[in-house]
DNA sequence: CGCGCTCTTGATCAGGTTCAACATTAGTGG
DNA sequence: CCACTAATGTTGAACCTGATCAAGAGCGCG
């Protein structure tokens, strides 16, 4: 894979630093806090491909993205990928570098060009210790990416192959439009190792479902979910 | 497994609120702060077998662990059950429901006598807002229990189930004796729902691994480690 | 238009589950 | 402390899901 620099430290603008204001864990703050908060985040930006950080890597920055999307994904013990998910504007990564003083073990990949905003470690700090209000949902939100995390390991010990990929598609309906067609957010290599399995099954399963009657397989990696229910619980 | 009188709710006593002296999260209050932790916490104990709390309860406490453990377990969307983690003491569990006002999501079972410490919602919001360092450990806990998650994920999509065993007793082999001696923490059962199998499979594959000469079975669920490295990377 | 990709489909194969029988351990009460 | 019972662990054999390898189809992009 090749390594693309990233875009040197471009000096952030106003509106590049705007996007703490909708990030959930700062959202709640008053104009002039939230003013202190952007005298202290750094932007950057990243093309398509570039690393924004990769395993290994020391780091004492919290990184939100501003614009664009991220790709995070880990290397098992013996080298194989697995995606662990896709930052959105106003998601934010690097939290376990930056509270345990430890080493990345993600990589964190520009999926597109990409606008992010870094907080360093120390100015996070005494913006938690002087609002504490900023820790609480930053505890909600890992609190709750662990309990997505933690709900992903259950269903691989304890559902097949072709109900994690119902599961996937169940949870995505969330995003459907009226006639149920959901587009996949992810490249089907990419879904595949998300939810552990290879394209090839994937390919496989979706037939499976679609022989089933609960889904409908349409062009340009859309999908209508014809019935939703029955994707929760297959025979 | 010496103590056998149920103190179902009993009224707290000092030492039982002892605990929070001994939680990472507390650990760096001094005395008087301590004092004052002490005395918003209430102490439960319960005999083995019950449940400390159930998927689908609402909570307004955050719970540690003062003597005894918990064995925390998820049921998955189609019924089966899947352990999440052994606390110990000085463990805690509940943000979820806790941070986000949700409902809880895992069973807590008591595995042998155990009392606990809880600390009512409104008791942790005034403190962490008053000693903001307290945020930053459980900060500090929640993104390690989310690595921790995550690379469990990583496993199951990228290795074999014997070398997820593998890596399991790897995991183990910090806390060994001289003579590389491990004891299992958890029944058979319970090892082959966490890292995902049968304990059918964990027996033979715990057989393969003895012939490859990486362990040595021992009496009393004890394994000794005769090659750690090699157990990181099997062929 | 043609060269990369990604995606699909097919055939084969292996790892792991399941079911069943047996062995061992732990827990209980005499 | 021993005997009995229930629960947990082990071993064997058949089966099945999903991975792998290989080849072809579709798609996006220069």
């Amino acid at each position: 894979m090749e390594y693309k620099e990233p875009r040197q430290n471009q000096s952030c603008n106003h509106s590049d630093k705007a996007c703490v204001s909708l990030v959930p864990i700062f959202n709640h703050l008053d104009t002039e806090q939230m003013n202190e908060v952007m005298e202290t985040v750094e932007s950057k930006a990243y093309d398509k491909g570039e690393l924004v950080y990769q395993a290994g890597e020391p780091s004492n920055v919290l990184t939100i993205v501003n614009r664009g999307s991220l790709r995070i994904y880990r290397l098992s013990e013996t080298g194989k990928e697995q995606l662990v998910r896709v930052l959105k504007p106003g998601d934010f990564t690097g939290e376990l570098a930056l509270f345990n003083e430890t080493e990345h073990e993600h990589f964190a990949e520009a999926m597109q060009p990409t606008s992010i905003c870094q907080i360093k470690r120390e100015d996070l700090q005494s913006l938690l210790v002087k609002y504490p209000t900023i820790s609480l949902k930053i505890l909600q939100e890992l609190s709750s990416r662990l309990d997505q995390s933690e709900q992903q390991v259950t269903r691989f010990t304890t559902e097949s192959t072709e109900q994690r990929l119902a599961l996937y598609l169940a949870d995505l309906s969330v995003q459907a439009d009226d006639h149920h067609i959901v587009k996949l957010p992810l490249a089907k290599k990419d879904l595949a190792s998300y939810i552990g399995t290879t394209p090839e099954t994937v390919s496989r399963k979706l037939l499976d479902l679609e022989e089933k009657q609960l889904i409908k397989r349409l062009s340009g990696s859309r999908i209508q979910l014809l019935d939703e229910d029955g994707l929760l619980f297959l025979d």
